[in-house]
DNA sequence: CGTGAGAGTTTAAACGTTTTCAGAGAATGT
DNA sequence: ACATTCTCTGAAAACGTTTAAACTCTCACG
């Protein structure tokens, strides 16, 4: 059915060596034949079979992406950024949305990395157990993590302390003393708990009291979740000026469905300031105050670093890649009123 | 480096062939030696090298999907759709961000068909001329277009002219007659056609006659074009009571931030209509009355459409799936009072 | 004219599977 | 005991490439 490098050998009158030669610019081709060997292709529309070169090379310029979901702008983003660098590469991408944390995602990307079907493997927003770790370290399977830090593996990671630290120094600067924080709970969750100690800390820089009951932990990091907690906090006895809502926008959109609820107007009665700054963040009412990362760019820094750990033949030395987020004032904030 | 079926068939004391014979649950092979093979491969820890089978089984176990944008909702759920149903039968799903839509795409997507590194292809919101079509028939790869419908292949879509008809009769029902239109332009935009059809005859129905200065057209489908169209309305000498913005929730976003500047309150002063039900419609203020399309749904079958076409062999018969959708009433439309 | 070098091409093995066909025993029937 | 059938396994070819090594020219040089 489809048309092989022999087919095109016998049209040249030359051997499917030659060719292969041809398409691969090896050095020692005469210009005569490299020109009728390309005519050749050309006319029969011939294209190389992947899967054999696969099996030769040992390579199949094929690189996956796991993440636990698609459906956030963070993965979307980041995505792009990779897409478009692996694009400019040469390489294919595939995706994997691996569900739950352990025995099926193991089982996915073990797959993908055992039956060579990928070079390397660019990792989400995934926390890896040691056990997960240790597998891909045993194969050497080329592997780069985005957002999560891991001992053995080249990450891209955010200063997530850094990006909640600005957040809370900016509701201080604007003269609140009572901020909430809304963050995520989860035990595996790094960037909560980063995103915490950022909290803390500024707190602790400007001689505020650390407030236990102005912390709140959610699981899911929906509309719903932080509408709940924004509920909780205003019912204190004495309410904060300002919350926090590090658990991201969508759960900040929640906070501002309460809020509204509640009759409070942000910013006057209460400043919000979120986290992620997706899209829809400038749509708000009114505009949300956010802390933004550069996802695209990690992506993009992510494939780069991949790309040199694929090629490289000497034992791999781990890199880290920390990268600044940015805080996006916008009209949710505003300075502190004592009623 | 890699542990082959060799080298388990030589722990066994058999050959690959049988080994193979135990993978692929080939009929004839003995208890015994199938226990003995099954323990081999378990404790070297093999796994078949996924290139050597395609190079003999010509198919590959993976699909490609081809958009012209991950950014938008619409993608991103599909995407997510074809991605859970694709992973119940097996196979992977490789992603190709198709920028524009002549050479390179052309090129992209016959190079992963040409190369054999795809048993089939989805595209989604994906407009092909004639020749990028007939390369694929001519190729006898199999394809299934999502939104687009082309007379040569398998194509889910969505009754576009329905939606728009029903948000349409919605907002005459609820009393309103000057009602404008934010659609799309494109030339090869077939949805959006559509969608302005489904308008019309809306008004017909209703015997309200169609005003060319209501109906605006756009090219970029953002919050920038969607303010504009917004302004231009609002300032007509009689202006109308009502928008669908056809374009889309991203576009019906900046229709709301120009009214408000404008002091326009939704849906007191003005209704406004939007499609696609993005996560953040609801998010609106007031929360958006818009047109949700079962996307999930939508991607799963073109996967079980692509693969009855992969595994079919004789000719072909093309199939069209439509899939209905509807109208999200939610409170940004309102009773039309004169003023 | 013999030798060596260099350029260009071919030969042949290899990559890791699957599968057809044949072959070796064992079981069955006469 | 012999032919026949059956069940299981082995041998070998095939899939479409790449590449090291070998080969064949042609040409320059002494």
């Amino acid at each position: 059915m489809g048309v092989t490098i022999k087919d095109v050998a016998k049209k040249v009158g030359v051997t499917p060596a030659t060719v292969s030669m041809v398409i691969n610019n090896k050095p020692r081709i005469s210009e005569a034949t490299r020109q009728r060997v390309l005519k050749a292709i050309a006319e029969l529309d011939y294209f190389p079979h992947a899967g054999a070169r696969n099996l030769v090379l040992r390579r199949t310029n094929v690189i996956g992406v796991a993440a636990p979901s698609f459906s956030s702008y963070f993965e979307l983003e980041t995505i792009s950024g990779i897409e478009k660098e692996l694009r400019e590469s040469g390489f294919d991408l595939v995706l994997y949305n691996v569900r739950n944390q352990d025995s099926e995602a193991t089982g996915l990307l073990t797959r993908l990395a055992r039956e060579k079907r990928v070079d390397g493997l660019i990792t989400l927003n995934l926390p890896m157990t040691p056990t997960q770790q240790s597998f891909f370290t045993k194969q050497g399977t080329a592997l780069v993590s985005v957002e999560y830090g891991y001992e053995k593996f080249d990450s891209v990671q955010l200063d997530n302390r850094q990006g909640a630290y600005d957040a809370t120094g900016h509701l201080i600067s604007l003269g609140h003393r009572r901020i909430a924080l809304i963050n995520g709970a989860g035990s595996t969750d790094i960037p909560a708990r980063d995103r915490e100690n950022g909290f803390i800390q500024a707190l602790k820089d400007h001689n505020i009291e650390k407030n236990e009951d102005l912390i709140c932990r959610i699981v899911d990091y929906d509309q719903k979740a932080g509408a709940e907690m924004a509920k909780r906090l205003v019912a204190l006895s004495v309410p904060p000026s300002a919350i926090f809502v590090a658990a991201g926008d969508v759960c900040a959109s929640g906070v501002f469905l309460e809020l509204r609820r509640s009759g409070l107007r942000v910013p006057q009665d209460m400043s919000v300031v979120g986290y992620d700054d997706q899209p829809f963040a400038e749509l708000f009412d009114p505009p949300l105050t956010t802390v933004r990362q550069p996802m695209a760019q990690m992506g993009a820094k992510a494939v780069e670093m991949l790309r040199s750990a694929i090629l490289e033949q000497t034992p791999h030395k781990v890199q880290v890649v920390q990268f600044q987020p940015q805080l996006v004032v916008r009209q949710s904030t505003a300075n502190f009123v004592s009623k």
